[in-house]
DNA sequence: CTTTTTTATTAACGTATGTTAACTATTGTT
DNA sequence: AACAATAGTTAACATACGTTAATAAAAAAG
């Protein structure tokens, strides 16, 4: 059940990892389970951890001034997900993760991550590479934002990420895209209005 | 004038570099110059290098179906700035980078990018770094971008990156926050008057 | 099953930003 | 210095999306 996170390391990597490499690393993880609607990282605390799903759906969320959440990241089985900008500062979280389903995770502490970095080059590139992936997709993602209208952006998404049409409600939909679940609604109605 | 670089590097690794790890790095290393409006990443065709600005301004921009331009990024000395879509996938850029100033650079191919990574660990955490900063400070933005009005994210950009506003033509910082030269006028007029 | 809570839909109206177009200011070129 | 090209401003009008509010549908809880 581990092994979900070991073949992603090595899908990454292009390679095999030796298996005491994988062991060390799997040492320094802890499982975690989490309810529905439970928050796995809270606004405001220190997020200590990143978080790598094993089983059920989360989403990584800000909350402006008004008052009002913003969905960033979706996650299910087989993806990372934390408030990277605490984990790596070791300041109070700007995110939040709630869980939207039975929870399952593999967490590693800030110690650990270093511990693993400094012993294994191997998990400073996995990391590295990792980072790369998020990096390009949420440039795209922006470059989109910024030149695509919702109903585009909407379908792109839907295209690309069925799983989380599924999985995820559609009001943290319409706020992932940056618009309101009315605005989305419209967006649909019309859609099919014109098939 | 390449420790600019040098001192990048161990700033983020927060050590000294071994010397002779340095100069390893620096000898992959090749140095060019751009004249103002000069093409150093061209869309459309593969994105070969990531370069390190030394001298001048450029930026990163990506064009849409309808033509419009977006810029995504600028950078002057002591920033990185390449299509790491294209640099790490091998595929056809789909961004360009343009200098806005006579620019110099130190360019890093793909295959010296791997060998250093490979030969020195030390790179792969400083690539991952760098990364993961820039991820931090994307996802940032692009919450932002999705929670607050045009003029609020201009304040912000005045106020993080003066020296843009120094350097970087009105109508690509328009660009960049997601909106019409125009309307960034009228948002400028309209604070001005409340002054 | 029934009730309550949460999520999604619809419609009328408001607003920030886009569009078009004319004009001005600035910068670069001969 | 004169001219051309590029960048910035302004204003009237258009539009995508937001706001408010009422209702319906679906999911969760008793």
């Amino acid at each position: 059940m581990i092994d979900i996170l070991k073949s992603h390391i090595e899908r990454l990597l292009n390679r095999t990892l030796p298996e005491n490499n994988y062991e060390f690393f799997s040492n320094l993880l802890f499982e975690k389970s989490f309810d529905k609607k439970d928050l796995i990282v809270e606004e405001g605390k220190q997020c200590n951890h990143i978080y790598f799903v094993t089983e059920g759906t989360c989403y990584l969320s800000i909350t402006d001034e008004k008052g009002e959440e913003h969905a960033m990241q979706f996650a299910l089985e087989g993806y990372w997900i934390s408030d990277l900008y605490s984990f790596f500062s070791g300041k109070k979280a700007i995110y939040s993760v709630k869980a939207l389903e039975p929870t399952k995770v593999l967490m590693l502490n800030r110690d650990s991550f270093q511990t693993v970095c400094d012993t294994l080059p191997a998990f400073d590139r996995y990391f590295r590479l990792l980072l790369q992936n998020a990096f390009i997709a949420l440039q795209y993602r922006l470059a989109k934002t910024n030149s695509e209208d919702a109903e585009h952006r909407y379908n792109e998404f839907a295209k690309a990420f069925p799983q989380f049409i599924q999985r995820v409600p559609q009001y943290l939909i319409a706020s992932y895209l940056g618009i309101k679940p009315q605005s989305l609604s419209r967006i649909r109605k019309d859609a099919s209005f014109r098939k």
